[in-house]
DNA sequence: CGCAGAACGGAATTTCTATTCCATTCTGGG
DNA sequence: CCCAGAATGGAATAGAAATTCCGTTCTGCG
């Protein structure tokens, strides 16, 4: 009796473990290679799941995935799945470390930034959800979906949330028109009653926006605004105004409660247009 | 006898734990205390760690941290970590059979979607911080620092994430120039030895982005790249490759976890640039 | 068509983990 | 300084998960 793929010593980490997937796939029988492909492409499920859960996942038996396993060269599955775990906590002996000291040294590591800025993210999320209120929200969807196009306006920082909207708007088959900074004045002359427009300004305002969102509220054309402040001067003439407030680290800002606020909304209104 | 705590019920999404979290810190015993703050700051780990491993990183008992998630509320571990292991599927159905499932799935209502992107929200920051190494991100940053000119290209969804980087970049003085979809290559000739390239692309990934990553590679100039899988091609040839895996709302995501990272990548390479 | 070897899936088994229990230690009030 | 109630840590237990075993099914070749 000859397992010649047990002899195979185990990967010793991910990498190898992708090689060595790519090496014997095509070596395997029917339902390992089922296994292969579903994992090669669900690697990082792996650190989180259970045997038996991968198997489903896969659509094979429990022990199928194990016989797996086996065929990469580890001894089982939880060997396999403690290098992926490995990995998640690899950089943790050194970061921690970082957290008792960098606080007090006030050295920058990038490492650190990013646990500030994720934990200023996860702030900005829970804020989100006392800001906003479900029935103004229904009402900008609503409208946003009965109108012939939607423009959308922000500038500078909140030019990358109107231009994320534009996209998901344009997967999505609803009519949007992103206005770009140049002679955006001359721009709302391609606005027109039955559209609407929503504008995105967090302060300092920028005039450009302000502007724009105050020549159409005088046609009788509804604007909405996104924005971080009730000081925001579009907040007179808009028919429904939406603050997200963005925690900040050293005064810079992440714009997560932003974007989620956008792409709820974005796809709330596509859903409205198509009932059923 | 009264066990005021394990009447609350127990927070049903990761959003709900961070609340609970917060609120009842500050009456937890000192060991209890210990296992609240470590957590907070750690919150990745619960989905890829043991309860005893949770313990000792805690530097408590594992009856300690046991009696800690039952202080917020859970029966156990086992219930608290299946909040954290809630999968991030890689499965993406075109976008009108995404409506669908929002339809069945019954989550209509525009403050319900913005609760399920919320909750995505805080999933897809928790999973930023295992999938991204210190190391790597300082590596970038110093290149990104000590280089010429960063070159900034991402199309379609990336789009949004590389032009507030464009603006960050721009607003601390960093030279930086972002990309434009039309006639790309040639913005390759733009590019120069002591520059370097920063790449967003995701699944499925855009012809133009990866051809102009792989033109700048094969002419030795650094390439990094910020994706979603590691199926990415420009894997390949990037010097370095992070991935900000974002969770899901019926097949759409928002860019939180991409949106955090690249944010802080920015401000450090400023940091760097300017030390003290 | 039948046979041999491989592949398979489900059930039995074993190993390991979460959870509970309890004796001991700690803390604050009298 | 002592006592009562809470908190703690370690050991015992219950439970679940990984792994193995084995009878059955499948596949390819004679």
């Amino acid at each position: 009796m000859h397992d010649e793929m047990a002899v195979q010593d185990a990967p010793t980490n991910v990498t190898e473990v992708i090689e060595r997937l790519d090496a014997v796939t095509d070596r395997l029988p029917k339902r390992l290679k089922q296994c292969a492909s579903f994992t090669r492409q669900h690697l990082h499920l792996i650190a989180v799941s259970k045997v038996s859960e991968m198997a489903e996942a896969c659509g094979v038996a429990p022990s199928a995935y194990m016989r797996f396993c086996q065929a990469l060269g580890f001894s089982g599955y939880t060997e396999m799945q403690s290098l992926f775990r490995a990995r998640v906590t690899d950089f943790r002996p050194a970061y921690n470390e970082r957290l008792a000291n960098l606080r007090e040294t006030g050295a920058m590591g990038t490492g650190r930034l990013l646990a500030d800025f994720s934990e200023a993210g996860h702030k900005s999320l829970i804020g989100l959800a006392s800001s906003v209120t479900n029935e103004g929200l229904d009402r900008i969807a609503q409208s946003m979906a009965d109108a012939r196009v939607v423009h959308l306006v922000g500038l500078r920082r909140a030019f990358s949330v109107v231009s994320s909207m534009a996209y998901i708007f344009d997967q999505l088959g609803v009519p949007a028109q992103l206005h770009f900074g140049a002679g955006m004045l001359n721009a709302g002359r391609a606005i027109f009653p039955g559209d609407v427009l929503f504008a995105v300004t967090y302060a300092p305002f920028s005039e450009e926006t302000v502007a724009l969102a105050k020549s159409i509220a005088v046609r009788g054309i509804p604007v909405f605004c996104l924005t971080d402040s009730e000081k925001c001067p579009v907040a007179d003439c808009a028919s429904e105004l939406l603050i997200a407030r963005e925690d900040e680290v050293g005064g810079f800002r992440s714009l997560n409660a932003s974007l989620t606020l956008t792409t709820a909304l974005a796809v709330a209104v596509r859903a409205l247009r198509e009932p059923g």
